[in-house]
DNA sequence: GATCTGACTATCT
DNA sequence: AAGATAGCCAGAT
């Protein structure tokens, strides 16, 4: 057994955003809290990694565009084909979205605390 | 093995 | 308030 904590970390990350609702959204804040749980530390160390870990993954199932960052806006131009697209899918959730590219937190944003 | 980069966040200017 | 800089961690080159 020795560092498998970090694929762990991408997996919960995975994880975490197919648990979140539809309509609803996460932020990497959020997510990094959660996985600094795991490992005992605070939390935006993470942040980054969680951005990566839907980018080495966004092909995937998992539902990135329901990924955030905190101030609730999505990609800028890096998430699948543009960030239009994710507004789109987003809005089609029903997320209701401040700004072109901000999304309503207050609304949408879930706390995935604990389980 | 060393260096750069990156879908972040916080702080400073 | 908005832009630039620093700090963090893991992956890619």
């Amino acid at each position: 057994m020795k560092k498998q904590n970090n694929k762990n970390l991408f997996n919960k990350v995975y994880k975490i955003v197919r648990d979140v609702p539809k309509g609803k959204v996460t932020t990497y804040g959020d997510i990094s809290m959660r996985l600094s749980s795991e490992v005992g530390v605070p939390s935006k160390r993470w942040a980054r990694m969680v951005g990566f870990a839907l980018h080495a993954n966004t092909d995937s199932h998992t539902p990135c565009h329901r990924v955030v960052n905190k101030e609730g806006r999505i990609a800028p131009g890096f998430a699948f084909g543009g960030p239009d697209e994710q507004r789109k899918r987003l809005e089609a959730e029903g997320v209701r979205f401040l700004d072109r590219t901000h999304v309503d937190l207050q609304k949408h944003a879930i706390s995935i605390h604990s389980s």
